[in-house]
DNA sequence: ACAAGTACCTACCAAAAGGTAGGGTACTTA
DNA sequence: TAAGTACCCTACCTTTTGGTAGGTACTTGT
C-alpha cells in the first residue's frame, strides 16, 4: 500500500471519524459475538455514564455497526448484537487489545 | 479470547488512550516506513495545524513510538521515524484502512 | 531590503466531547 | 407504601481538545 497524502477524503479519516471516539471501541467490543442487554452493557464498560452509552448505541445503530430489538415488555428489554459490518471491526480491535497486552507505556 | 469486564486497566483502553487522539494515527500512518522531515510531514497531513503535530510528535517521541533526529543546521533539519513499537501499528492501521475503503456510511 | 523557508514555542480562545443531575414510565418486590 | 428495576431523555455545566495568531533565529533567493 502506497502512502498518499492524508485528507478529509482519506479512508482512514472517515474510519477514525466513526469509531475514533472514547466509547466506541469499547462498547463494539463488548457486545462482540454476543446478544447482550442495555444493563448489561452498561456494568461491563465501568465508568460509562447512561448519556454515552445511550447516545452512542444510537449512533452505532444508525450508522449501521449494531442492530437493536426492543421487546415490548414492562419491565423494558432491549438487545443488542452486532452487524455483520460491525463484526468486522473485531479483528482490529482484538489487534489493539494484543497490542496493549505486549506493551506497558 | 473471553470478554472480561472493561476497566481502566483494560488493554484496550491503554492502548486508546495512546493513538485514540485525532491525529495520532494518521501521523503514526504517514512516518510509516520511511524517514520524513517534520515540514513534509506536515504538508502530507491536510489541515493539521503546526501546534498539533508538534505536540502529538513530542508526545509519541516520549512514549517511544517514533525516533526524531535533529541535525544542528541552519535552517534547522529534523527526521522522524517509527522506533520498532510504533511499526507494529501499521498493521492495526492498515486494517482500519481497509475497513474505510470497503464500506462507504 | 524584504519575503520565504525551516522547525519550533506560547498565549489565548472556540468548539466539541463528555459528565452530572434531574426527569419519566410501568411494573415488581419488600 | 416505598423502594427498586429497566431503558431511556433532557438541560446544564465542565473538561478536553484543537485552532489562531503571534513570536524566535538564521539563511537564501529576488
Amino acid at each position: 500500500m502506497n502512502i498518499n497524502i492524508s485528507d478529509e477524503h482519506c479512508p482512514l479519516r472517515r474510519t477514525l471519524e466513526i469509531i475514533g471516539g472514547k466509547w466506541t471501541m469499547l462498547i463494539i467490543f463488548q457486545i462482540n459475538e454476543r446478544t447482550i442487554r442495555y444493563g448489561e452493557l452498561k456494568r461491563c464498560i465501568v465508568g460509562i455514564s447512561e448519556k454515552m452509552l445511550i447516545s452512542q448505541l444510537k449512533f452505532l445503530c444508525d450508522k449501521g455497526f449494531v442492530h437493536k430489538k426492543s421487546f415490548a415488555e414492562i419491565p423494558p428489554k432491549v438487545e443488542y448484537t452486532l452487524t455483520d459490518i460491525g463484526k468486522e471491526l473485531l479483528p482490529v480491535i482484538n489487534q489493539l487489545i494484543q497490542f496493549g497486552l505486549n506493551h506497558k507505556f
